[in-house]
DNA sequence: ACTACTAATGTTACGTTATATCATATCTAT
DNA sequence: ATAGATATGATATAACGTAACATTAGTAGT
């Protein structure tokens, strides 16, 4: 992410956390930050690797995950739960302080160069999804979809 | 999982193994026979415990790795990559001898009763899903899709 | 500003999940 | 019977994650 956006996204998260009466403090904004800067997930031992070596300043792991439990609270970094990753959320931007916005997300992991697509997929899609399934009963509680296979820009390279 | 359906899905992983030229060990199908009667996915860890328990004999937790590794490789077994647990293939009985058959499974996971349901999805489903994906560039590689919700038996109990 | 309260961070310990590596045992084929 | 391949044993260590309690830093009320 370039430096640009990432402004705009620490500037949102600010307004949000004020909005929320949460505290982003300095090291909240860093582990943030690092997220942002590192275009893949991150596992929490790498975040605490690169605070070190960013701040030279100790960040254990206890601290990262409660950091990074903070973001994910604050809807402002979500958890990979099949490859036990964190990666900023990608719709800071759109209307997000409004508390109803933000339904759960759906990710396209890219196995090759494992860049993530936040929610590329449309509402219809998982409606669709959702409704076949209630046909047999079962109701998607969490529709946070982890789908993973091959981006246009890898496949193209292929 | 009943003892005459047990028996079924062992002489049938006994054949496929045979087919394979693999060796379904007694140790393996030791392994193999706690996923059948557990009902729910397990963890290595308690797989390992289990071993204990029934067979009053050491089973180290690298040695359940390998094993449900083995198991895994033959179609016998899958891993909740969501979960970090284990549980037996649903599709033993049905054709699955040929090699070609058993393309990747999808998993209905009941958050409430932890009984999971391998691929209530119906495959046209699937294709929308992935054609939608593919509009945007994206392709499906593994289609191992794991959600999470609610049975039908646990939605009418509460 | 002082105090009391709450929230954040530090610190240590521990639990869980998983793999690497090398040694030993067991199967299989000739 | 023996050699080679496969399976298992044993030990160590890496990677992921939480519990519990101490200390520090904000916040609110006076």
């Amino acid at each position: 992410m370039n430096q640009g956006d990432q402004q705009r996204f620490l500037k949102m998260a600010d307004a949000l956390c004020r909005h929320q009466k949460a505290r982003l403090t300095a090291k909240r904004k860093r582990i943030l930050t690092i997220l942002l800067q590192a275009g893949t997930p991150l596992s929490a031992y790498q975040i605490s690797d690169r605070y070190r070596e960013a701040h030279e300043q100790q960040m254990s792991i206890m601290s990262v995950y409660r950091m990074l439990n903070f973001l994910i609270d604050q809807h402002l970094a979500h958890r990979l739960e099949t490859t036990n990753q964190y990666l900023p959320c990608a719709h800071i931007d759109a209307g997000h302080t409004s508390d109803t916005a933000h339904g759960t997300p759906q990710f396209l992991i890219c196995d090759k160069c494992k860049r993530v697509d936040e929610s590329g997929l449309r509402t219809d899609i998982l409606e669709q999804l959702d409704n076949e399934l209630r046909k047999t009963g079962f109701t998607m509680d969490q529709q946070q979809l982890e789908i993973h296979g091959t981006c246009q820009r890898c496949a193209k390279r292929a």
